[in-house]
RNA sequence: GCUGAGGUGGCGGAGCGGUCAAUCGCAAGAGACUGUAAAUCUCUCGUCCGGAAGGACUACUCAGGUUCGAAUCCUGACCUCAGCA
């Protein structure tokens, strides 16, 4: 029996759900009365951003970045792992991994060190209702010894914030209903027996499920589904299974058959911003099939024959966007470069997702 | 009408004798984006052939001229803008 419901502060969430990126305390360009509208059930935040950019004492003033944000729907906080790749691999801050954490070099005399105690301190000072602990990102295409020594890393972290969580816990006396679920991250790279090997300690130390980590695509591009089958194996009963930055809506909805319920991206935000958005290839919503081959395509406002379009982005689709406004409409906010253009888009994008998951929610509830 | 400044590819705007099919920006077209350094990035952008390298052709308002060679210099025509009448 698989979890039916993601618990929440505020309530039960359904089962599977798709938490867009709100990193900074926001999912760019929209407020939270826009997100709620497109009936997104949650976000994710990041403690790497949130930790330097607020800090507790903000997070005490406020108790806890929903109240600071206004965002009443699911909320869990991402650790930090994963900004050692994108920042520090990327060449935007110099930084380093060691065992005892994650060290960032800001500025030439500043130097500022993630652990795995503090990125969980800092977690629980934020209140959201899933914390991740800090895991060492396995470099995509990495030979066999430096994957093994990031799982290695990656479970001796996971042991330290499970014990730094349990001991918050039961200083701030949070009962077992009352404390926030807390995810382990599956490392390994391509590795499978290292997967299963990783996956199988963190069940040995005690989550409530856990994250496919790492980078989740081949080189190719492809989606790496045997790593994703091989933690979903590993995944004892009534375990979360979170598919971190995945993704593709083909690769959610493969990933949701394999017992994924969790999933979070990028990908519909940022499309968006970037002019790409999301749309089903049927008429009506009541007629999604996901199960067709090409149930979506891209739709891309810029471009000369959508400049005097008068008919709306898609008729399978409820949203703000496609409810009041014309692609020329759009092709125009796009053009002249507003903000209104990232905004309706990603209004959109989002309740594309958000249509997703509602049927991926039925199809699981039919079987 | 006089005086001055100009007319360059879809647009703006460089170049001011050879290395120019012409810097750059915009527009246009294509692609990328996956636990967010991203309202960003990459490529194409005179025509034709080629995957590319490359080649062929037509080009810097028009018509002449100077020169081995002109978008660049000279003459004239046409047009635009600014100031003065």
């Amino acid at each position: 029996m698989a979890q039916q419901f993601f618990k929440s502060r505020n309530g039960n969430i359904p089962l599977p759900v798709f938490f867009p990126d709100a990193t900074r305390a926001v999912v760019r360009s929209i407020d939270t009365s826009d997100l709620e509208e497109t009936k997104t059930t949650g976000i994710l935040v990041n403690t790497f951003h949130l930790w330097r950019e607020l800090g507790p004492a903000m997070m005490k003033k406020f108790a806890g970045i929903g109240n600071f944000m206004g965002w009443g729907g699911g909320i869990i906080s991402d650790s930090g792992g994963f900004q050692v790749m994108s920042v520090v691999k990327s060449g935007a801050m110099k930084g380093k991994v060691t065992d005892e954490g994650v060290i960032f070099y800001p500025a030439r005399n500043r130097k500022v060190v993630l652990t795995p105690e503090e990125s969980i301190r800092f977690q629980m000072s934020l209140k959201t209702d899933m914390v991740v602990v800090l895991d060492d990102f396995t470099d995509p295409g990495v030979g066999r010894e430096k994957a093994e020594e990031s799982v290695e890393r990656t479970i001796t972290w996971a042991i330290r914030s499970k014990d730094e969580f349990l001991r918050i816990c039961k200083k701030e006396k949070l009962s077992k209903k009352d404390r926030p679920y807390i995810l382990g991250v599956v490392q390994g790279g391509r590795f499978q027996d290292l997967r299963k090997y990783c996956a199988e300690s963190l069940v040995k130390i005690g989550f409530d499920g856990f994250g496919y980590g790492g980078w989740p695509m081949t080189e190719k591009g492809k989606f790496d589904f045997d790593s994703a089958k091989t933690i979903a194996e590993s995944a004892p009963e009534n375990y979360f299974l979170y598919g971190l930055g995945v993704g593709k809506p083909d690769d959610i909805t493969a990933c949701a058959r394999l017992g994924y319920n969790i999933f979070d991206c990028v990908l519909p935000t940022r499309d968006a911003r970037h002019g790409r958005l999301y749309v089903y290839n049927f008429k009506s919503i009541a007629e999604i099939d996901l199960t067709k081959p090409n149930f979506y395509s891209f739709y891309n406002p810029l471009g000369e024959k959508h400049f005097s379009d008068d008919s709306p982005v898609s008729s399978a689709c409820d949203c703000l966007l496609c409810t009041k406004y014309s692609k020329a409409y759009l092709a125009h906010l796009f053009r002249v470069g507003d903000f209104t253009a990232g905004r309706l888009a990603t209004i959109h994008n989002l309740r594309f997702y958000s249509i997703l998951m509602e049927k991926l929610r039925e199809a699981l509830d039919r079987k």
